[in-house]
DNA sequence: GACTAATCAGAACGATTGTTCTGATATGAA
DNA sequence: TTCATATCAGAACAATCGTTCTGATTAGTC
């Protein structure tokens, strides 16, 4: 053996990610990949083979992330309505930070994707039931702290949830001011409470 | 004068509408549009200019009939909750209509070209408050009828619907069923009542 | 019917795409 | 130090893009 490979897979998909995030998949080109990271072609496709397979690898980088940093918390016990507050506040946050909006890996995958290419689609679909079982539960310990009303079909809003995480980040994404997206959130959850 | 136009701009910008919805601006090709217009090259750059400015007016044109078919009707008095519903399920009939999801031509828009470019980014804007003032104006009415609970914020809840309407269309897009989309709305309309 | 000019289908152009290939280079083992 | 090999930057390739150009064709006017 000889020369190690000179780049983490890791790093490099995460600068993938942003670039994928806020310019989409075929606007994304590995010329941008290559001069972002610093690798070169022979690197990339040597270790994610094709530019099909670094997206997939993107996406499940991001929504594992996205998991982590802010899904979690809603899975403990004691979890509350201002949990969930903060999850919308931070993604707001992210949405704002940096002058361009940085868009939304998953809505980029919907748009563009997910009629095409089937597996593509089912992790998608994944995530996303995920996202809204993570909110479910959370609505649910809101509901055992009776923060929420009692004939609220958790599931449901749980949906609901997920499905106005997206539109914020649409809203967000056509120039809408933070202000605008801050009082969706409150709306939302007010309409929660018991 | 000899040999009068071959095509109607109107009919051929519908099918363009089509086209960009559900494959978005830069996937769909002069070459696709041209195809499925049946009009030639030099008929779509004499009439429209170039691509840029033939989306443009599809998207112009899409927003208007949205508009006509579906919002005008919350201007009236006497509109309802369930004039609004209506719209939401007019929306959601309209994605599965026809096997392969149609998309969304705003979500396309406001993702792959509203950062770059501000003169389809002030459209979009433009369209979007109009749809919220719409939906404010019919729970504004609902209101008066006694539907709406009265510390309801009608702009805040324009907004919100808005919202939830583009959210509607991306979950859409990634294969939820129409049972989800449909208790999502339930959910929303709900959340408001009195 | 003949002339004119707008319209057509498609070739042509330059740019960019994803991917592969290549000769030069740098690194770890002997 | 020397050798072998994995890595590199960038050329090369075929395909596709938006756009322009061209010779043939069609339709309206005289």
């Amino acid at each position: 053996m000889s020369r190690a490979a000179a780049f983490d897979p890791t790093t490099a998909l995460g600068q993938g990610v942003d670039l994928f995030s806020s310019k989409g998949y075929a606007e994304t080109s590995m010329e941008d990949i290559v001069r972002t990271t610093g690798v070169s072609r022979y690197g990339l496709y040597g270790t994610f083979g094709n530019k099909r397979e670094l997206f997939e690898q993107a996406l499940e980088q991001y929504a594992e992330g996205m998991g982590k940093r802010s899904f979690l918390r809603l899975l403990e016990p004691g979890a509350s309505l201002d949990h969930i507050r903060t999850i919308f506040e931070e993604r707001i946050e992210d949405m704002f930070c940096g002058g361009e909006n940085k868009g939304c890996l998953f809505i980029h995958t919907a748009m563009e994707l997910a009629p095409q290419d089937q597996e593509l689609r089912g992790v998608l679909q994944r995530f996303m039931k995920r996202m809204s079982k993570a909110f479910a539960i959370g609505i649910d310990s809101a509901k055992g702290r009776g923060e929420v009303a009692d004939d609220v079909d958790v599931d449901a809003a749980g949906d609901m949830l997920t499905s106005t995480m997206f539109g914020l980040a649409v809203l967000g994404r056509t120039g809408f001011p933070k202000k605008t997206l801050d009082g969706i959130v409150d709306n939302m959850l007010d309409s929660l409470r018991a």
